[in-house]
RNA sequence: GGGCCCGUAGCUCAGUGGUUAGAGCAGGGGACUCAUAAUCCCUUGGUCGGAGGUUCGAAUCCUUCCGGGCCUACCA
């Protein structure tokens, strides 16, 4: 077989938030088919890189008071950490925010401009005065203009499903300030996509570059109709890269991110005394992206015409996942579903979730269920009890004598199962991890009743049996072995284990096609551990807490609470603990209120403090409160004051509220399951 | 409303025209004791979502309906 020359990416994770247990079904399935490819012996390299520009990481720079380049470099450490914890093993990490990428987008525009796409255009949108930046869609709130629902975002209504101009909405206002944004006008340069038509039709309908279901969507969505121009720059304030030839204005973070890809093969090849060119533009090499559904315009229209002007080489296919979903539902921070990849780490072996995955995995963009009791059970039963129990089970008959030094008679087994390999291979090839799990599991299942059958727990005890021995651990071995150089894409770990077991490095596919016969094996140490669903559990409770710290988290950041009521009514002279506790504070119920004959602000009220002892209070609430909805309520009142005579009568005690006075009174109120006559600490 | 995908055993899924529909897990019974309560043997379990049609023959092809998922919007 020729060798192939292949370049892998996935799609380039933003920096603006945690890896999940989502993202990670790309990162797993791509590594998988590198670590796949290499082991066939193709030169293969996987290159990805933080996606770094856009007003979103503008805005979390902001919000955390750092710069830009410290927000990101920050959130790279964490990613690149979080892949090295899944075994995830890029030729080269870059980023989008480098030289190299601003001189290849440099070199994308030019090629955009000599082609004679590029179109300036007016372009009107919201604007946020207090942050002096342009608001896109999704940073806009308001009321749906068609129905009326409130709270929706700048390009369509959750409720009624219409598309709008976010301008259309009604009392529109910035996500970021809450303040009442203006209407502004900004040139924008568009690049004029539909002069590709005809390129982008024969390049998603033909060949083998889409999952047919892909080619179809594309057809049916878009290419049926004349594609739209592209809004390709941003103004100023933006984070990214200034476009030279029109300052004051950046590429929209779409347009650097795809070349990022090449930015990353750029520092491989400075990195390795590499050619660039080899990987770009060489059309031997095979270039493959691996992406989710959601983002499938952006690589199969918009960067394939990219390259086509810029004259690089196309994709040679863009393989589409689709989402993750845990027990049957999307991933919910407050089911604890939402689990990020260190918290995982936290508590679950990585190996586990690789497996799981690849078990679940075809080549189609279906979503993919994280059954949390079918995780349990795939992994103890498949990776613990069939396969490294066949190693558990005869490594150490022999870890004194080692292997038989001519491989014994199996009855076939090896040979058959080396027979498969072909077909588990084209199954790797074609992604369909699925069936390449089952294939293996299969072959797993006819090891163990070999084992059964040859009782070398019985041959051990007979030593005229120990050649008898020694030829079935042999056998038993070398069908594991063969099982975890199948596996190896998927378990680097495991198959590190093994090395160590045999002091053979499985270095190539075809370690699976011959026995290794005569040497010796090292002290058997365990090589999986079980899943136990107390880990399974603590990683979702941790999910649930940080949820919850979260939530508390943002509730103070996003209320912006104004500082006019403590300039309104200053902060009190400081009190000692006893001044306090002369304030005898009680939980009381309203059992009766009633208008005040002749007063402008009373209300009557009769608390009860449970039993017979009640009092009669006149509180200044009549223009927030009708009697009413006040009787039965709990409120806190002060129950030790001194007895007043007013008017219309003693009030003999007061009830707390807070709030300016006038309409703008709120009753303090304790949580449900306090009792009438509680105090107040 | 439209597009795509899916519906097979309790669960996860093979099987895309050819004997009586399979596997793993779970359930039941037995065995073994080398192994991480792992393993092995036997076994229960299915009107292949429903209904029509094509065919000598349909889980498989066609039509239609029902149910689920994803995408999308008056446009295919």
């Amino acid at each position: 077989m020729t060798q192939r020359r292949i370049l892998v990416t996935s799609a380039l994770p933003y920096a603006n938030g945690d890896i999940h247990l989502g993202h990670l079904v790309e990162y797993i399935q791509t590594d998988v088919w590198v670590r796949f490819q290499k082991l066939r012996g193709n030169e293969c390299i996987y290159l990805c890189a933080d996606d770094t520009h856009g007003t979103a990481i503008m805005m979390s720079a902001q919000r955390t008071g750092c710069s830009e380049e410290e927000w990101i470099a920050r959130v790279q450490d964490e990613h690149e950490r979080d892949f090295a914890g899944f075994h995830i093993e890029f030729d080269n990490y870059g980023s989008t925010n480098s030289p190299e990428n601003y001189e290849l987008c440099k070199k994308f525009w030019q090629a955009f401009r000599d082609s004679g796409l590029v179109k300036e255009q007016e372009v009107t949108q919201l604007f946020d005065d207090e942050q002096g930046v342009f608001l896109a869609d999704r940073f806009v709130q308001g009321t749906c203009p068609k129905c009326g629902k409130e709270d929706q975002y700048g390009d369509s209504c959750d409720g009624c499903g219409a598309t709008y101009n976010a301008r259309d909405l009604i009392d529109p206002r910035s996500t970021l300030t809450g303040s009442t944004p203006s209407v502004k006008s900004a040139d924008h340069l568009f690049i004029q996509i539909e002069q590709l038509h005809d390129f982008l039709e024969e390049w998603t309908q033909s060949g083998d570059h889409l999952q047919s279901e892909v080619a179809n969507y594309l057809k049916g969505h878009f290419l049926h109709e004349p594609l739209l121009d592209w809004d390709i720059s941003r103004p100023a304030p933006y984070f990214g890269f200034e476009i030279p030839d029109a300052p004051g204005n950046y590429w929209f973070v779409w347009f650097d991110a795809p070349i990022g890809y090449m930015a990353s093969t750029q520092q491989y090849c400075e990195k390795t005394g590499d050619d660039f060119e080899r990987w770009w533009k060489d059309p031997d090499t095979e270039v493959h992206h691996f992406i989710g559904k959601d983002i499938t315009y952006f690589h199969t229209l918009f960067w394939p015409a990219m390259l086509k002007v810029a004259g690089f080489n196309l994709p040679t296919k863009v393989h589409i996942h689709g989402f993750l979903t845990v027990d049957g539902r999307k991933m919910s921070k407050r089911d604890g579903t939402f689990v990020r990849a260190a918290t995982y780490l936290n508590h679950l072996d990585p190996e586990y979730l690789r497996y799981f995955y690849c078990s679940k995995l075809g080549n189609g963009v279906d979503d993919l269920d994280l059954n949390l009791e079918d995780f349990i059970a795939k992994v103890n039963s498949d990776l613990v009890g069939k396969v490294v129990n066949l190693a558990s089970r005869t490594a150490k008959f022999i870890s004194e004598i080692g292997l038989s030094a001519v491989y014994p008679d199996d009855g076939g087994l090896f040979e058959s199962a080396a027979a498969v390999g072909d077909q588990i291979a084209d199954a790797y090839e074609n992604c369909e991890f699925n069936k390449a799990m089952r294939l293996i599991m299969e072959l797993a299942d006819q090891a163990n009743p070999f084992v059964e059958n040859s009782q070398p727990w019985v041959l051990r005890k007979d030593p005229e049996k120990q050649q008898e021995l020694q030829d079935v651990c042999t056998v038993a071995l070398n069908l594991f072995r063969q099982l975890v150089v199948y596996l190896s894409p998927v378990l680097p770990e495991l198959t590190g284990k093994a090395n160590e077991l045999f002091d053979v490095e499985i270095s190539n596919w075809s370690d699976s096609q011959s026995p290794i016969t005569g040497s010796q094996i090292s002290k058997f140490k365990h090589m999986m551990q079980r899943v136990e669903i107390k880990d399974v559990e603590a990683m979702i409770d941790e999910t649930k807490d940080e949820a919850a710290a979260e939530e508390t988290q943002s509730a103070a950041n996003e209320s912006q609470d104004s500082g006019q009521p403590l300039k309104d009514e200053p902060l009190a002279e400081e009190c000692t603990i006893d001044d306090f506790v002369k304030v005898d504070l009680r939980v009381a119920r309203i059992v009766a209120a009633q208008h005040v004959e002749g007063a402008d602000r009373l209300l009557q009220l009769t608390l009860s403090l449970g039993g017979d002892e009640t009092r009669n209070v006149f509180a200044g609430i009549k223009s927030a409160y009708e009697p009413e909805e006040l009787i039965g309520r709990l409120v806190v009142c002060v129950a030790n004051l001194q007895p007043r005579k007013m008017r219309f009568g003693v009030s003999e005690g007061m009830i707390t509220a807070a709030g300016p006075g006038g309409s703008d009174v709120f009753l303090l109120a304790p949580d449900s399951g306090a009792q009438p006559g509680q105090r107040v600490h």
